[in-house]
DNA sequence: GCTCCTTAGTGACTATTAGACACTAAAAGA
DNA sequence: TCTTTTAGTGTCTAATAGTCACTAAGGAGC
């Protein structure tokens, strides 16, 4: 008795095909750190072990999969993601004990406090650090999904500010330096990093400022080409 | 009666999955022009059209989902090609007559003479200019994958050589230029294309030459890690 | 108010890499 | 030998990132 023969999925027309979930890695930038969103899971298979949010694909609700992967962050979060970016799909016969499986991943960014009210009242729901996240024993091969979208964020931090979308909505220049540092995994240089920005003119100017210790910072927020916007040369590679 | 309700496929445990394909495009470059081949549908749904070499996910065959685009594909050209990058997956309830369904795209690359042979042995299999394909009426969504596999090989090519694995195996830097050329949509400056390549040492230099019309050219060969090569500027965009 | 500390923001020079384009090199054929 | 063709290079310019010191604007301690 083979492990894969515990639950054929088989069409009317005599197909098999296998099980089909959406997994996604919820990004937010949040007290000087870069988190995941993680959610414990609450059946089988790995029940009460921690892992993405996501879901299987349900076609009788779902018009395509973006839509799945929109419905289980809606679930979990309350909010819809300003950002929301295909990763990757992965499938074999071994991730999942059920057998055969393939999940649709997305990379998402979010403001943490658009969701923190939702998130702070349920158990089963957390923001995990990103470095812990990694180091966790997630459900099925979710860790390896998590480096997969921390390793394309890292190589977008170079030519993109896409990723500014896990700030919150009006942010300073340094939040968005940071959190590209963070991603990059060495430091930036000021004024290389604000010249490109400005001279892309990709963010706006709040006209607000904030002060934290020193001089006030202007606010920002991001104008929406920013997301689709590539720099034509990349800052100093790690 | 709806559409999608006609052949469901329903899990052992009452999930009903979507049908799963994979569909890939494989380019190559020959006569001075950029080809992708197309395959001639033998069964329904839209049996007699022309659409990408794929089909469905065999989960007692295939090992995982890369493994399904290279049996489709060495199916069609008997040969496995070099460069196979994953694209885009797409997954909606109108795509496919039969209801929602799922497919896995690749974007692959090869030779033309590494599969001319078998392929000149057959009707239902044909390479067609990238140009003259995007104008056809392919089946399903196809005409659209081919213009996304289209657009990113264009984004790659102001960055990176790997599209040099759809040239033959050796190859001279005029015909690299040219194919990159084609992708870009706009001429390269010679200077500027080759400094590139030679500072980062991302071809062999195979010793000989070849000759047609003037000065002999240097026939060179991919290295392998110029398939990941990036270089930290990017070409002039169009 | 004055000094010092902190964080924000800028001026100005250097370094890297692509663009431009004319020049040389090596072959064939008249 | 001259012309034509394609391959390949020398060299200057332009664009953009790196470096780092400097100024700006606030608060705290005195």
């Amino acid at each position: 008795m083979t492990q894969q023969a515990k639950s054929p999925r088989r069409a009317g027309h005599g197909i098999k095909t296998p099980l089909l979930t959406v997994d996604s890695v919820l990004f937010s930038y949040h007290d000087k750190s870069l988190k995941i969103l993680l959610v414990r899971r609450s059946s089988d298979p790995e029940k009460g072990k921690w892992g993405l949010p996501g879901g299987i694909v349900d076609i009788d609700i779902d018009d395509d999969i973006e839509a799945t992967a929109l419905r289980k962050l809606v679930e979990k979060t309350s909010v819809e993601p300003p950002y929301l970016d295909q990763l990757e799909t992965i499938g074999n016969r071994g991730r999942d004990p059920r057998g055969w499986s393939v999940t649709v991943c997305y990379t998402a960014l979010i403001a943490h406090q658009a969701c923190a009210q939702h998130v702070s009242t349920v158990s089963d729901v957390r923001w995990v650090e990103l470095d812990a996240a990694l180091k966790m024993k997630l459900a099925f091969d979710h860790r390896e999904i998590i480096g997969i979208a921390r390793e394309r964020q890292r190589q977008r931090a170079l030519y993109s500010i896409s990723s500014g979308y896990a700030l919150a909505e009006e942010f300073t220049l340094a939040e968005l330096q940071h959190l590209h540092e963070l991603l990059i995994g060495k430091p930036i240089q000021k004024r290389s990093f604000r010249r490109r920005i400005e001279q892309a003119g990709l963010l706006i100017d709040t006209g607000k400022k904030r002060q934290e210790g020193g001089r006030p910072a202007a606010l920002y927020r991001m104008k929406p080409e920013s997301i689709t916007h590539r720099f034509v040369r990349n800052l100093e590679a790690s």
